[in-house]
DNA sequence: TATTGTTGTAACAATTACTGTTACAACGAA
DNA sequence: TTCGTTGTAACAGTAATTGTTACAACAATA
């Protein structure tokens, strides 16, 4: 599967607001015709965008403005404001990763010595003998999460100021007058 | 939003072939109780991990092996067999994004020298000067590009050997006989 | 050969999240 | 008061995933 475009959107978004906020007003309307998306989809996001103090919208004059000094706004607090990942957890678990996965030992009788940790028993548990299967669920979350971790480090590093940077670079210089 | 559960459903299969796939036949209904979840969706996970060539299962009679050594197998073989990301984006543009956003002004009259790339005029286009508005939509990619690069190295890493490891070494040493 | 257990796959329902769209009350400026 | 704008609710449409049933094909084996 893939994220949200709203993580993109809402890059567009501070971006323009960056780049050209100061030149005229940054109505939904106007954003949503640069970004070409509906423009109640601009508002929805700006909302979150607000919420995480980010940027904020002159109510009943319109026009949204950036809070926060660009050198400041990485692409993590981005990513954080419009909620890329719900709760933790980039990779999703399958839902039996709750309950009591008999290689998950944890809760293996076997295992545990007994030590019962809730969940549903399973008859079908491989753990016939002390031999260690388990421990896997913990393991794979341990893994995925540091996967997880690295990305977000990468956008981290990223601030918006950055990135502004590297436009102006990438603009070819006979533009450049 | 979140990543499929494939991927969490595959390492899981991955790890209980390589711990216990001698111990007993793999059968799609014997892995589907370990991790919860239907036999059917098991066989669509292991079709993906054959077609990858990271496991096998024996036709009519039944049961699934690694075809891999585990030292040599990455989360990230595994990621790539389940199709977490399709094409090479893990994160979601927006549709409009390839038409031609005013603000990347690759497709910018007033900043490409007039030379048109393609896509859909838009009458908005707040690039009134040659002031740099631009670049925005490559500048976006390029980073977000780099994110998920930064998490596809996490999982290039980490073979299937060393979580392995990892598990054994987190059992408590009590039960450790 | 007939039986058994298993796989691969199709088909379909249910779920979930997201996106586009319309509508409208609230709000500030002029 | 009028106007442009925002915030939000409501709903339809879309897309991907997951759970489930069903069944033909296949190998082992009795």
């Amino acid at each position: 599967m893939k994220i949200s475009s709203r993580f993109s959107i809402a890059v567009h978004i501070v971006l323009i607001l960056a780049v050209r906020g100061s030149s005229q007003k940054m109505t939904s309307d106007f954003l949503a015709s640069c970004i070409f998306v509906n423009p109640v989809v601009i508002r929805r996001i700006l909302g979150q965008l607000k919420k995480a103090e980010i940027a904020d919208v002159k109510s009943g004059e319109g026009g949204a403005f950036l809070l926060k000094d660009v050198s400041d706004l990485t692409l993590f607090d981005i990513y954080q404001a419009v909620e890329v990942v719900e709760d933790v957890s980039l990779f999703n678990s399958h839902k039996g990763a709750e309950m009591k996965c008999p290689v998950d030992c944890h809760s293996c009788p076997k295992l545990s010595g007994g030590n019962d940790v809730g969940g549903t028993e399973n008859e079908n548990c491989p753990s016939t003998s002390s031999e260690a299967c388990c421990y896997i669920h913990s393991s794979i979350e341990d893994h995925l999460l540091s996967a997880q971790k690295a990305m977000e480090e990468s956008l981290k590093r990223t601030t918006v100021h950055q990135m502004i940077e590297d436009m102006m670079a990438a603009i070819p210089k006979e533009l450049n007058n």
